[in-house]
DNA sequence: ACCTGAACACCGTTCAAGT
DNA sequence: ACCTGAACACCGTTCAAGT
């Protein structure tokens, strides 16, 4: 066939596609043999559109950030070319025509939701993810997204920065693996005499859904509380 | 050579050898090949300790989980036979040979920190880690531990277990990788006009000790701050 | 019981060749 | 520019063979 007339590949095409075998397999499903066969190519296709396996994942992960909605901050969601800029929603227009930014710990709810929601729909890529927004460019808008909107709203840099890293260890945490899930349903495995308290953990992993989401709202709002303290501290001490 | 009079290999040399390749070179480059050489031995020897590769990860999380302290609560922190039973330092005695729990909120903090340290010693196994307890001894334990603590200070069931979960999150995704080495050191990556509050951020990676840190000693006590809130509502009902 | 080499079905990536 | 098949140096795992 060698080079058809319309490409039969594209960079989308093969994210969207990575996705999906992620997902459905795991991480370790997605061989470039093997989504190049999902793509009905041979694998060395995949080097045209992409230098390296690496350089995909960054930009399926990246694909994944992209669906974390910012528009809290005051920024848009998305900076994917061509699509519409998002409205303006993270400040609130009044009658007047002013702009009032929304309340920091509001703003930080709503997008750790987001964000968390982002994730826990493709798990097996957080392990990825959480390396950090390196040199892709949803992650680094997160990041100045949030970093933002907590000096503007008052906190010192060093401490916006501390809090932008504890919410993102929390939220990649909670979306890294279930934890009802991880306690096996057979109730063989938790003996007695070595872990008393385990009785009835193997009923857990059916509940996994309510579980996990309960300990991520409970964490969230405790998280929240913790950190509204502080900032009355701050606004104490000046 | 075939069968040596004495054994190459035990699953204790196997399982240390694999976790230094890992801390080394990363959870990729523990191939039971490349394994097999370091211990000087060929590739398929290993299958006589471990029946698969999996079975193997295993065995190295629970050795990393092994070294988190849990005599807060009041347990013996490893269950390795033979090792000694460990002080009851989770249990004060008092002049009158009484015994007083560790408060929660304390037992709480200093797990995490010792929970935090082991991870953070070995971050390129915490995504297999975060899977859960499964089968593992050592993390089995650990839930035990946590969950019975919480349990005997007066949590509801449900609520403890919410704690072990959320708690977890935080921890594994602090120690899953660094906050402030996600962002590359070059300050070309952070272009004033897609990223107007990140024109520091090259400056983070170069302290990610320091940010680190006070991002999780940060979280942590907003988070037990949260929950002392909690647990003073809890107590205000009854 | 515990090691070996040979073998099988896979990998990521390179490269010359085709249009 | 974008696809192909062949090739290279790897994988995890099985298995018959050795002591």
């Amino acid at each position: 066939m060698a080079r058809p007339r319309t490409p039969l590949l594209s960079r989308e095409r093969i994210v969207a596609a990575a996705l999906q075998l992620i997902d459905a397999e795991g991480l370790d499903a997605l061989s470039t043999r093997r989504l190049a066969t999902e793509l009905s190519v041979s694998g060395p296709s995949l080097y045209n559109h992409f230098a390296t396996k690496d350089e995909l994942l960054d930009a399926v992960v990246d694909s994944v950030i992209g669906e974390v909605d910012l528009s809290m901050f005051g920024a848009a969601s998305r900076p994917v070319p061509g699509s519409l800029p998002a409205p303006m929603s993270g400040s609130t227009s009044d009658g007047n025509g002013e702009r009032r930014a929304t309340p920091w710990p509001d703003a930080l709810r709503d997008w750790a939701r987001s964000y968390r929601a982002a994730l826990a729909a493709h798990p097996n890529i957080v392990p990825v993810l959480a390396q950090g927004p390196r040199r892709r460019p949803n992650a680094l808008r997160l990041a100045d997204a949030v970093f933002g909107h907590l000096v503007d709203a008052g906190w010192p840099r060093g401490q916006a920065t501390r809090i932008g890293a504890l919410m993102r260890y929390f939220v990649t945490g909670s979306a890294l693996a279930s934890f009802a899930a991880g306690f096996p349903a057979d109730a063989e495995v938790y003996d007695a005499a070595d872990y008393p308290h385990l009785g009835e953990a193997h009923r857990l992993a059916g509940h996994r859904g309510t579980i996990d989401e309960g300990a991520f709202e409970t964490g969230l709002e405790a998280l929240l509380d913790g950190l509204v303290l502080r900032y009355e501290r701050l606004a104490e001490r000046s």
